[in-house]
DNA sequence: TCAACATACGGAACGCCGTTCCGTTTGCCA
DNA sequence: TGGCAAACGGAACGGCGTTCCGTATGTTGA
């Protein structure tokens, strides 16, 4: 289940009663779809899934990334908030940024195929790379701020971002490559040595 | 320029004038064309690029996957082949693993899509995945045991020459993203803390 | 020199994809 | 209830990798 269109506007222009059912149902068919074959199941196949023409589902989403923000908004906001959080209730500030990191890398290798769309060079994909960047780099440089001193300071929250999002790419589809702990390597690799 | 087929197989079955031709052709079409759109150009266009019909690259090269292979096969073994020199040059293990390490994503930044198409999930690229990984994983494995002591035992050959791969996906086209230092860090991340 | 045959060629055609377009249907309000 | 904006459905388009097969050509033995 991913809730209804509890979105940013107070001005909502009052849509029609069938367009806001299609456009629950659809989010609903897509998350069951990217869960079942991944985020780049075929549009057909999650409109089917709705039980609506694939016209309906362009005219409520421009296109495919627009349809996974959509689906994972909820999960992103959640990491962001998750933030703060933990800089305020961890031990230290890369203690907090590893928790951190690990509630990222969690999110996406529980999502078949996410890390690969995000860092594809597709346009198609532009409108989602740039939500979860504009979304996540913010909150890494707070967390990269206050562990500064800790780490090394060549290293801007975006690099740092994509790499763990890069690490991510091929999760879960060969035993012998573990994305999490090669994050941990990455993040190990970020301390200065004393 | 890619030089003809040097092959294995002693009983070459002696194949046509033109066919010979063509495959040389083909080759440096397709060396062209990845340096001009990256190593997905379509296939039509190094059809065209090589001025033969699209049946013809088909018999040289089964899959797209063959072609790529074919076309860096030499760059491939080089590396493969500056595995023991480093060892026995470099002063250090970890220092020859640290600079084969760096051999190898300069080869792969340097190739537009390369890192891309080895991790990419898709079937047709599953030959090209397993010839990289025959070739070099061996060689990491021994520079990795040659460094045991100084590194983490915890990560196997493959498994870094995933996260290193990973690493390098965009490389070159966001210059916020520098691929050579994420790596970096993940082979820092590799040492023992003293 | 010249068949005749295996080999290799070219490109139309197929299936799958994301996306666009437009004729039809449906909810809403006066 | 009539009419109209809003929303729908799915055929159609362009691009992709790949397959298939009728045609052309190099080779070779007579």
């Amino acid at each position: 289940m991913v809730d209804s269109d509890s979105e940013a506007g107070p001005a909502a222009p009052r849509r029609r009663a069938d367009a806001r059912r299609n456009q629950q149902t659809l989010l609903d068919a897509a998350a069951a779809a990217f869960i079942a074959s991944g985020v780049d199941a075929p549009v057909r196949d999650i409109a089917a899934r709705a039980g609506v023409g694939i016209g309906t589902i362009y005219r409520h989403f421009p296109t495919r990334a627009d349809l996974i923000v959509a689906v994972y908004r909820h999960q992103v906001e959640a990491c962001a908030a998750a933030g703060p959080t933990l800089l305020a209730s961890a031990g230290t500030p890369h203690a907090a940024l590893a928790r951190w990191i690990n509630l990222f890398v969690d999110f996406l290798v529980t999502k078949h195929g996410l890390a690969e769309a995000l860092q594809s060079g597709d346009a198609a994909f532009e409108t989602l790379h740039a939500y979860f960047l504009e979304r996540l780099v913010p909150v890494c440089a707070r967390l990269l701020d206050a562990a500064a001193g800790e780490i090394r300071e060549d290293v801007e929250a975006l690099e740092l971002m994509r790499g763990v999002g890069n690490l991510c790419i091929g999760a879960g589809k060969d035993p012998r490559y573990d994305a999490r702990r090669m994050v941990e390597l990455l993040i190990a690799g970020l301390r200065v040595r004393r």
